[in-house]
DNA sequence: CGCCAGTTTGACCAAGATCAACGCAAGTGG
DNA sequence: CCACTTGCGTTGATCTTGGTCAAACTGGCG
């Protein structure tokens, strides 16, 4: 298991950018990374399995080693956003405050890596770096979240799409072919849209070549050129 | 000192949340901003200035002394989306990696500390909780971020401008009376609206006693309630 | 085999975008 | 000091995108 993180393509998935990987193998602090194990412990849920709810008291944060975990907010009449699709070797859950600011869900089955907050204070107060990187990997959220109120605010549902599945490509380099394990409807909410309006959409993108979808849970990126022109319009 | 780590008082007050005043008297950190104050110089803009571009290299950050600064992001057809308004005892600026991943603008005319990044990071070895306290900021922003996600993919004219006009009123309290001191497009591209949705729904707002409009950069809060209701709906 | 949840497809509708004209107030220059 | 310009805001008419409602389809799974 430590093996995992002497090596670097951990690392790379920690931060899940490539430049981290780097600053942190020049840097010469992998050893943190393992002292970080030491106080996680491997949980697993269920598909639809609720790992904390919006307004919890925040004790813990998470790593996933498995599966895609959502992030969601609701509105009180049910309208839901997810704010966010965490994949394997991405953190979640560093919440400030006293409550949660969006509830964890799995949205297949999962095992993901719990971190005490208390532990982490401990840690952090023998290795004040640690806060540093936190912070950056925060930052690094922050960045993409306001990519994404970029596509929620200016974008077309094509071009949110188009943006997505390529979002999906690069978080999870797995070429050409692309699993989605979240259903149509998490991801119109994750994109601003409804589930009839991803699944046109989609459709649209099948009859006109740019990709295939050989199974409901599966997509085949045919033309990555013609996504890229539609994502960045 | 893990229980200063818990104390949300210097972010309150540093981020302008209303219980600011005694929280810091509260928490008795005041030295940590005399600290920071020191390696911060006050600079000023005009009215539309660019403080910096996206794509730069972040070798600094920032705290609006007065004013209001906006974070933009461009798409290629002149497409805009204003990331974030930053009012006065706001922070901004903090990013990681090579780039911007905004562009920071003057709103008005403005004042703004300074802090370069070498000296915050000096500071943060001689006082690793301030590496935290950057984290717990950071934090505070990307949960803004979500809430506003949430509005950008879920909410209808009515009720972004409703809730747009009460975050105003909570950031900056000045009771009934609030200014605006961007312009109608700057609203439309922080919202994902057009100038005229804005102005329509404002005037709607007008028609029925909601708010009034002394001023095209001034507006009055009549009704409240009536606003939370629209905003919560 | 039949159920059920998720997906697709179609017809229709409405919110907000677009296009265009006009109003208004703050400069600007003669 | 006043005509002129200019930029922003408002208002109205029309159009488009994506939402809504409804029905049919599909693929797992008991």
């Amino acid at each position: 298991m430590l093996k995992r993180f002497a090596n670097r393509g951990f690392v790379e998935s920690f931060n899940s950018l490539p430049t981290a990987a780097t600053a942190v193998a020049k840097s010469g602090h992998l050893d943190e990374l393992i002292v970080l194990e030491q106080i996680g412990a491997r949980r697993s849920f269920a598909r639809e399995a609720e790992i904390y709810a919006e307004g919890d008291h925040p004790d813990c944060w998470f790593r996933v080693i498995s599966g895609t975990v959502r992030l969601c907010k609701l509105l009180a009449d049910g309208r839901r956003n997810i704010a966010e699709f965490l994949h394997s070797g991405e953190f979640f859950g560093l919440d400030d405050g006293d409550e949660r600011f969006c509830s964890a869900e799995a949205v297949d089955d999962i095992i993901i890596m719990r971190f005490p907050k208390s532990a982490t204070e401990r840690l952090i107060a023998k290795r004040p770096e640690l806060a540093m990187r936190l912070c950056n990997l925060t930052l690094r959220n922050l960045s993409r979240a306001q990519e994404r109120m970029m596509l929620l605010g200016c974008m077309s549902a094509a071009e949110r799409i188009a943006s997505f599945l390529l979002e999906l490509t690069e978080r999870r380099d797995l070429g050409r072919f692309l699993d989605l394990p979240m259903t149509r409807r998490d991801i119109g909410d994750y994109l601003g849209l409804t589930t009839e309006t991803v699944s046109r959409t989609l459709t649209a993108f099948k009859r006109d070549g740019v990709i295939a979808i050989p199974s409901m849970h599966r997509i085949e990126i045919r033309d990555r050129e013609a996504l890229e022109a539609l994502a960045e319009a």
